[in-house]
RNA sequence: CGAGAUGUAGCGCAGUUUGGUAGCGCGCUUCGUUCGGGACGAAGAGGCCGCAGGUUCGAAUCCUGUCAUCUCGACCA
């Protein structure tokens, strides 16, 4: 490639500025378009066709695991928001409102939903009476509202689109047992759909959902280093139940709490897909989830037979993945460079050449490799080749997740290992005091992202203040 | 929300210091030639200079406000 003579703007590099490098794929990809709103933008097809896979894929596993979808309304009165007290008060700073209804003003202003916990207790209350109406496992896939501060497009934007679960259960360990299950659905999700290997653990005191007894989650470390929470999923005991009223009369006529959760993944994992994957020539998309797996791209197709050659191919692939032909009049050279700027997994070659020798030319998104295939096996090939892909990625990924995690247990080392390694997990131990939580911050920067499930002794004392240590615990910069 | 930067054609930018008819490259349209790593030629189209006020005979340019985007902090999926 002539690097001097590129005719469009390129990428900037990852290496260079990663922050610049992220908005560059989320434009150039065609992911989003920004609006006059801030923090609110436009997911363009095949930004939502991403989102649409990651939807059927998820809503799959749901529907297999007992769960039913519902859809709550948007708009929660204040009084209902108030009734569990830590829940309003960590939301209360970034709820929008709304004040007015046509020109009247309306007695009791409704905050638009930043989660619904507050709705599906108000309808748990009303719907289950006894034992026998337990449990409720319910689902809905809708986009909430948070007037955030700092917007980042999939990161952290005002609106975002999630699944929220909720379910009511008879006793705690159901509760507890639907907890870890759909921690573990999304830990499977991530790592067999989105290529992605994530940390499954439990969030620290100060840093669980706003009025949950625990909060479970999954982080991703991505490629520069930085964490990305990627899922949660809480475990309200029968706080909510409480707030709310909702209860069941039992197999002894007794009058019993609910257990509640809820769990979600939003289009934040957008963001990781872009940020886990992609390279400086553009996205890469694990297979699973990208809306193109195979781009067909034909050679010199103003020759005779190419284009039908193609069009031949597209019909019969079709049948085994999603499959699109560029036949556009853009040089091979363009649709090369714009289908890899778009992540396509694999591009398969047509020319000529080719046809007189009954095969093709497929080349790998993640790591450029060419495979000449005979036009008689593509049914076997593509598939395999997709695997690889994801495999592929999923390797990289974790590789890179291991080059960059650290065991420290001085203070000192921490700022001294992510100097040395760049951005990436620490792994300290920690006394369980919310002070040394702190503290850590605020003298390495690097805050709690949670305490792993898979728990490793790496001294007996607390990295910070010296006393006996309880957990260790992963450290890291946070987007 | 605090500090800083930016906003001119779809994209990337020049023009702003020193006010005087809005420019360049890419892209786009049409025709022709091309086609295995961002092709070439010719002819075209496209702009309330982010938005709102103000100063001025005259504002992309000066002043005030506001909105959006980016960066760094504080807060968060």
């Amino acid at each position: 490639m002539a690097e001097n003579k590129k005719m469009v703007e390129a990428i900037t590099s990852m290496d260079e500025d990663f922050a610049k490098w992220y908005t560059d794929i989320v434009k150039k990809a065609e992911l989003i378009e920004y609006t006059s709103v801030k923090g609110c933008m436009v997911i363009r097809p095949y930004g939502y066709a991403i989102w649409e896979n990651i939807q059927r894929i998820l809503d799959g596993m749901f529907k297999q695991t007992g769960h039913e979808n519902v859809n709550m309304p948007m708009f929660i009165p204040e009084s209902l928001l108030q009734k569990e007290k830590d829940h309003v008060e960590g939301f209360a700073p970034e709820v929008a409102w709304v004040t007015y209804g046509g020109s009247e003003k309306l007695e009791e202003r409704l905050c638009v939903r930043p989660t619904s916990e507050t709705l599906f207790c108000e309808h748990f209350a009303n719907i289950v009476h006894s034992y026998r109406d337990l449990p409720k496992l319910y689902n809905q896939w809708v986009s909430v509202v948070r007037w955030e501060k700092t917007t980042r497009p999939f990161l952290r934007s005002r609106e975002f689109l999630w699944q929220e679960g909720h379910t009511i259960h008879a006793t705690a360990e159901e509760a507890i047992e639907e907890t870890e299950r759909m921690l573990n659905v999304y830990t499977r999700f991530c790592e067999e759909s989105l290529a992605m290997p994530v940390v499954q653990g439990r969030k620290t005191d100060s840093d669980k959902f706003a009025g949950a007894e625990a909060t479970y989650c999954i982080e991703a470390l991505m490629h520069d280093g930085k964490a990305l929470q990627a899922g949660t999923s809480h475990y309200f005991g029968d706080g909510f139940a409480k707030a709310f009223d909702i209860t069941f009369t039992d197999k002894n006529n007794k009058m019993q709490f609910v257990h509640e959760t809820s769990w979600g993944v939003t289009t934040r994992l957008i963001g990781a897909i872009i940020m886990t994957h992609g390279d400086d020539n553009g996205l890469v998309l694990p297979p699973a989830v990208a809306p193109i797996q195979v781009v067909i791209l034909p050679i010199a197709q103003h020759k005779p037979g190419v284009l039908d050659k193609a069009a031949q191919l597209k019909e019969r692939l079709s049948k085994i993945a999603r499959v699109k032909l560029d036949d556009s009049d853009n040089s091979p050279g363009w649709k090369f460079s714009e289908y890899e700027m778009k992540g396509v997994p694999l591009r398969l070659e047509i020319g000529p050449r080719d046809i007189e020798q009954n095969q093709c030319v497929i080349v790998r998104r993640d790591n450029r490799e060419k495979t000449v295939v005979s036009l008689d096996e593509l049914e076997q090939k593509i598939p395999e080749l997709l695997a690889a892909v994801h495999d592929g990625l999923y390797q990289k990924a974790l590789a890179n997740r291991e080059a960059r995690t650290y065991a420290c247990t001085t203070m000192e080392e921490i700022p001294a290992a992510l100097e040395k390694n760049g951005d990436g997990f620490i792994k300290a131990m920690w006394c369980g005091d919310e002070a040394c939580e702190d503290k850590v911050k605020e003298v390495t920067g690097v805050g709690s992202r949670c305490i792993p499930f898979k728990q490793e002794k790496l001294a007996d004392t607390c990295v910070c203040c010296g006393k006996p240590a309880q957990h260790m615990v992963y450290w890291g910069k946070a987007y």
